[in-house]
DNA sequence: GATCAAAACGGACCGCAGTCCGTTTTCTAT
DNA sequence: ATAGAAAACGGACTGCGGTCCGTTTTGATC
């Protein structure tokens, strides 16, 4: 006679522990603080578990490694931006036709990239960046274009246009010393020859 | 009355010492054959530094860190595809028309980033791709831009063309799922796009 | 409210990158 | 050949990321 107490809540993951969220909330507040007191380069996991009041096996347990706290933490902060692009104010946000909004996009992706440089650096590849929010620009970017009725490999023009505005790229390109503000006109110039066809008119 | 015993050789670095060089040496071998027997990734700094026969202190005043070490081994193998572009035989080297050398341009770039991939990984951004080999790829596609009569800002449009072929970008893009066969012919589209300019005729 | 298994906890412990500093080697000058 | 300073050496040492495992907490069951 004995059911589960509370509602099976299909396939869901089995349900965290209080215990458990109570923790990872405090290691995530932990880390946060720090990385905005020192730097997220010298964030080290003792500090960040101590801080946090918790062991620091507990903290492994979460986040899995260094980056991946980093990731956590960075993607808590990006989530905005995606908010913006998904439901926010024209023309990032759905309201504006798609070659402004495209626009749009890059502007704040660059932005937001330098803005979290050092977090996304941390992160490493582990990170935000791979999965959760370099999928959703990229889902984001083909859905304009499509839009624009880009013709061709959609989805493969889709990353040669985020390649450029990626972190490593443009380290490496900073390191050739390039202006960052040149950067943006340049990026519109390859998003205007990769979405107007040979023979079809320029744009605006 | 004494000079110097050996042509001052103006502005050279200081020369080095000969046990410098031969230390150097054997490190770098150790090195490799390191690598090569278990992996980039398992190859430890203590290691290195007892194969060579050498203190640790050693290695790392040559090579600064682990990541530096990686990047000398990667710069050895990646000469010798510099020295194809630059003195080999066409389409690649010189004597094809700058078309047909930009292509063969990218699809041996992409063969040489997977094929060093793990190293590129391990030497990280101090590397060989930030300073040496990437640079020498960026001058060379800047060159062949050049000579097609592409017009806009030329450096940027190089790092657009490059940078789908880096290996943090199809990190990623492998991750969503992309074989890579198809990936060398969306860049051959990309560049088409890049180098036609909208309104003249298509490329074959 | 008592019982019990599963899950989470925490800190001692390990391996590796990177530093420090007393010792040794090299090279120049005489 | 010899002396002396500069440069290179090497290995003990430190700090940090990550693991392991005996102990504690949770929450479902009766």
């Amino acid at each position: 006679m004995s059911e589960p107490h509370l509602l099976p809540l299909l396939g869901a993951p089995p349900q965290e522990r209080r215990d458990a969220a109570r923790n990872r909330e405090r290691l995530l507040d932990a880390a946060k603080e720090l990385v905005e007191q020192v730097g997220a380069h010298a964030v080290t996991m003792d500090a960040v578990a101590s801080a946090a009041g918790v062991g620091k096996g507990t903290l492994f347990r979460r986040f899995e490694s260094r980056e991946g706290l980093m990731a956590a933490v960075l993607d808590h902060s990006e989530t905005e931006w995606q908010a913006r692009v998904m439901s926010g104010p024209p023309p990032l946000g759905p309201g504006a036709d798609a070659w402004d909004r495209l626009l749009a996009f890059g502007r704040t992706r660059l932005e937001t990239t330098l803005l979290h440089a050092e977090l996304i650096r941390e992160a490493g590849r582990s990170g935000a960046r791979a999965s959760g929010a370099y999928s959703f620009a990229a889902t984001h970017v083909r859905y304009l274009l499509s839009q624009l009725g880009v013709s061709g490999d959609v989805p493969l023009l889709a990353v040669a246009i985020l390649a450029p505005l990626e972190l490593p790229i443009l380290e490496q390109v900073s390191l050739d010393g390039f202006p960052v503000d040149r950067f943006y006109d340049g990026w519109v110039d390859l998003v205007g020859r990769i979405v107007t066809p040979p023979g079809a008119a320029a744009r605006t």
